[in-house]
DNA sequence: GTGAAAGCGCTAACAG
DNA sequence: CTGTTAGCGCTTTCAC
């Protein structure tokens, strides 16, 4: 349909050649066959083939991205700081949103690879043996980010989930609680499930304090699951003083649930949530949260990548670990020694 | 890097047609052939090349879309819906996020045009002499999801956002209210920011009543502007008994407003948004909404386009127009006749 | 400075 | 049923 670097030669009256180097700024060309061959492409609206020249290149300029769940707050942030990047380095997206369908995870990594897009950034956590198999064969760099990867041979971008939750919980018993709720994802996702479990865990171990059994539960890090699990809490006969979510959704949902119960957050009960994202700031009361750092986050992740697809040889030691950050707001309140 | 379909037909001691003909699923191979193709493909750890095989069919199997903002929910749900039915139908999406500028919209489009992608679906709606130029010359089918189109001569699907914004502001009239404030996006975007202020501004006066000119005002859909301009509201020494937002966002900013200054929402002062995206479930009080059909929107969107680019010829006549659809909830009110 | 020609990996006549 | 071959639109030696 359209016109080719051929049309455009024949009618500059020059070679394919020649046509392919203005195309590529080359240096060597004569002021007058640049016009020529400038004049033609203008005369038959021609655009060179991203596909043609991918096919000879090997090589297509396109980042392929799993995303878990492009409604998520959380994803959609990173997918857009990502997105910021990549565009800036001159890569393109191609993006499989996968709505926590490991078979649908696996059509879109084989999708990537027959695409022989450059790299894979996978923001997904649960993986089948396919997908492991996929990791292991594919022949494109494959980056982790926001979530550990399968095994210490990927290369991850994320914060110390453990640490962050082992921050967390030190700070809400640092400031008095003691009954302390955790509502968290799910245990088979190393980062966001246990992780932060696991550091929400050690805390309180640390300090000595038993988790309550009926406060401890777990969701699927959505909106209603935290609204669920709290309205489990409230109808126990003892309520924890305070509730540290896994994710921010799950504790905006807790939020809405204690609200909805008639409690006054935070005089009757603290919430606390995880990840940052934009609506710990529109709820009311506004959210604290430890926050992710979602731009460097994005930023990081594509520029290793980068690195990753220009330089094959690259080898690393280890993970990519950014700083996690407490952002306290009105949520939560500390918990009076004598209460 | 790769093998390629030669080292598979040599591997099997076929010819590439044979192996190009397992690939494909034809019928005629003899069930030997297949099975030392498979073989040999099982053994090589093939996979075919897109890039080779959108080069020889002139044809990607991918669709571009341009995104206004990423982080805005309404634009992650929609494309979320897309991402839906497009990866049913069996297309790729490849995502340009432009973060509302223009030059890095056009960007993407020439960028879509080199990737010949086989259509482009637009959700932006502010357009330069250079993106109308685009459009014109553009080799694929090009539609408008969400937005209205530039001309009659492209496709657009999306809500009668005149009617919606018109029926919400009959149904505060006719629900008592008469000092309605409006908050508005850009009046030179035709769809969220024209046709809405427009449908308000017709409902007021088929009803008799003069907007108050202090409390109609314009934002960038985004929430800190329905905050700011509520502030401004709030400063003058009357106010609105009811402010209707051309957006969730806006409208959620300004109920953050009226609520840190005291105000009881809708005891004092009711709030209506417009999208109805998630957010409006998750404040408090939930936010009343004029909701636009998502789900349908991301699937006509591509059921169109994948009709535009099957069949060349096709024509229409007119837009395809989604029944909106009001959505009470608690952040409205009926003013009483005698207050 | 410029051009001819090979080839990236695949499909589709066409021939057998 | 199976194989030969000519491109799809581009880049890149290698000559001139």
């Amino acid at each position: 349909m359209g016109a080719s670097i051929k049309d455009v030669a024949r009618r500059a009256g020059v070679s394919v050649t020649s046509v392919s180097r203005v195309l590529n700024g080359e240096k060597y060309v004569s002021q007058e066959l640049l016009d020529k061959v400038n004049r033609a492409i203008e005369e038959l609206n021609y655009t060179p083939s991203h596909i043609a020249r991918s096919l000879k290149m090997q090589k297509t300029n396109t980042i392929g991205i799993i995303v878990p769940d492009l409604t998520s707050q959380f994803c959609s942030t990173i997918l857009s700081s990502i997105e910021e990047t990549a565009s800036a380095q001159g890569y393109n997206l191609l993006v499989g949103n996968i709505a926590e369908s490991m078979e649908k995870e696996l059509r879109y990594l084989r999708v990537f690879q027959n695409m022989r897009v450059d790299g894979i950034i996978v923001m997904h956590q649960k993986f089948n043996q396919d997908i492991l198999e996929f990791f292991e064969h594919a022949s494109m760099p494959i980056l982790f980010s926001s979530v550990k990867g399968p095994s210490s041979s990927y290369l991850s971008v994320l914060i110390d989930d453990y640490q962050a939750a082992f921050d967390a919980t030190e700070h809400l018993i640092s400031s008095g609680h003691e009954k302390i709720a955790f509502i968290g994802g799910d245990l088979a996702d190393i980062t966001s499930g246990f992780s932060r479990y696991n550091g929400y865990a050690e805390a309180m171990k640390k300090h000595g304090i038993e988790p309550d059994p009926r406060f401890v539960k777990f969701g699927d890090y959505k909106l209603p699951s935290g609204r669920r699990l709290m309205k489990e809490m409230l109808g126990e006969d003892e309520w924890p003083t305070v509730v540290f979510a896994a994710s921010d959704d799950m504790a905006v949902g807790a939020l809405n649930c204690a609200l909805d119960h008639g409690l006054k957050v935070p005089e009757d009960m603290s919430i606390m949530g995880f990840d940052g994202s934009l609506i710990t700031e529109v709820v009311r009361p506004a959210m604290t949260s430890m926050q992710q750092p979602v731009e460097e986050l994005g930023k990081k992740s594509v520029e290793y990548m980068h690195h990753m697809i220009v330089n094959p040889e690259f080898t690393f030691d280890s993970d990519i670990i950014l700083q996690h950050r407490l952002v306290e707001r009105e949520s939560c309140r500390p918990r009076l020694a004598h209460a």
